[in-house]
DNA sequence: TAATCATGTTAACAGTGTCAACATAGGATG
DNA sequence: CATCCTATGTTGACACTGTTAACATGATTA
């Protein structure tokens, strides 16, 4: 039985990583993840100041898969640059569906990112990987425009995925204009992205 | 001093309101806003169930009020439609920043919205808000196509509050592209709507 | 007037993040 | 090799949370 354990640090960020996508970021307790690594309540305030800055890790490690996936998406060599942009396109909306409460954490305002300059530098990080494809595909657009381009294209997205996750409304299986978009746009991403962002 | 209070449940939830907006809803606690009303910890739960079930009356209000201000954009009688949907949009958007705590809480994941019907009805009510002035706005548009035109404008929208909060970033003053283009939107976000939104 | 019921109170429980004080192990320094 | 320092662990405690049970009060109604 060792008293130092010598690998806790990234244990409990992969278990809060675990925890946090199970039962969802507010429900995750310091507690039991020191517990579950079989670990006294207090011992993770050796690695982190605070429960925020723990979140901070997790929600870091999301932006930073996320852009993976999107980095993925976009260097399919196959593709054209337009269906490499929806595939990020989709690509993204996946991830904000499948990764549900990991998504939810990394837009959540619990976590100041200002205080935490990793997790800033891993969600702009995301972001540029937008910009690329973006620029690649049009091609002698002004700085400015790109920039709008990036920004429209991306609220879409994210605002899609908030959405059809239900964040407001479970309509899916209700009889109302909202509830019927809802399942119609979801059957066929693909399809909404293309008329959407009209490319 | 009367030993009943009279008008508990309709202070809690105003006073629930303020304190959420004010420090946002994670951080508000039953305890505090009972001690507000000069009124013992557990009184509160003569009226509701849950702190969930209080937050899902704060939330609805949120919904009532956002609709009141779609509506009101909607009904300037000397806009055109499509300036009146651009007004709507705009509206949306400064909502969206304003309330910042209480628009977290209309879309959080903490309340199960489909616990609270009048909460669902509420939220429901908003969207169709810009099912109306869509109609309006492509006359002959099949019903399918226009529920599709409403996901996107509104995806649109709430993605762009979710960016424009710096939820994920405090870019504005930073030197990178996702920072120039955020505070360029920013300062103008009706010819961002314009552009956009393709009207 | 008497009984009922909505609405208030107090006491208590288990759970939380966090801090202070103490314990131990392992590496650096003499 | 002995010693000290520092990183990393533990225990105990504090103030706070949502929530329940048991009891008190006051208004409505039979």
């Amino acid at each position: 039985m060792k008293y130092h354990h010598g690998n806790l640090k990234e244990e409990l960020i992969s278990s809060a990583c675990i925890v946090c996508e199970a039962d969802g970021h507010d429900r995750m307790s310091l507690r039991s993840i020191a517990k579950e690594a079989k670990v006294s309540q207090t011992a993770p305030y050796r690695h982190f100041k605070t429960k925020e800055s723990l979140l901070a890790e997790v929600s870091s490690r999301g932006f930073i898969e996320l852009k993976e996936i999107l980095h993925n998406a976009n260097t399919k060599k196959t593709l054209s640059t337009r269906d490499k942009f929806l595939e990020m396109g989709q690509a993204y909306i996946e991830f904000g569906l499948s990764k549900r409460n990991t998504y939810d954490l990394m837009h959540s305002s619990v976590i100041d990112k200002n205080q935490f300059p990793e997790l800033l530098n891993s969600a702009v990080g995301t972001f540029e990987e937008l910009v690329d494809v973006l620029a690649e595909l049009n091609p002698g657009i002004s700085a400015k425009d790109l920039d709008i381009k990036c920004i429209h294209h991306w609220a879409l997205v994210h605002g899609l995925v908030g959405l059809l996750r239900n964040e407001n409304l479970d309509l899916s299986d209700v009889d109302t204009p909202a509830g019927n978009a809802m399942g119609l746009v979801r059957s066929d991403i693909k399809s909404f992205l293309i008329s959407a962002l009209e490319v």
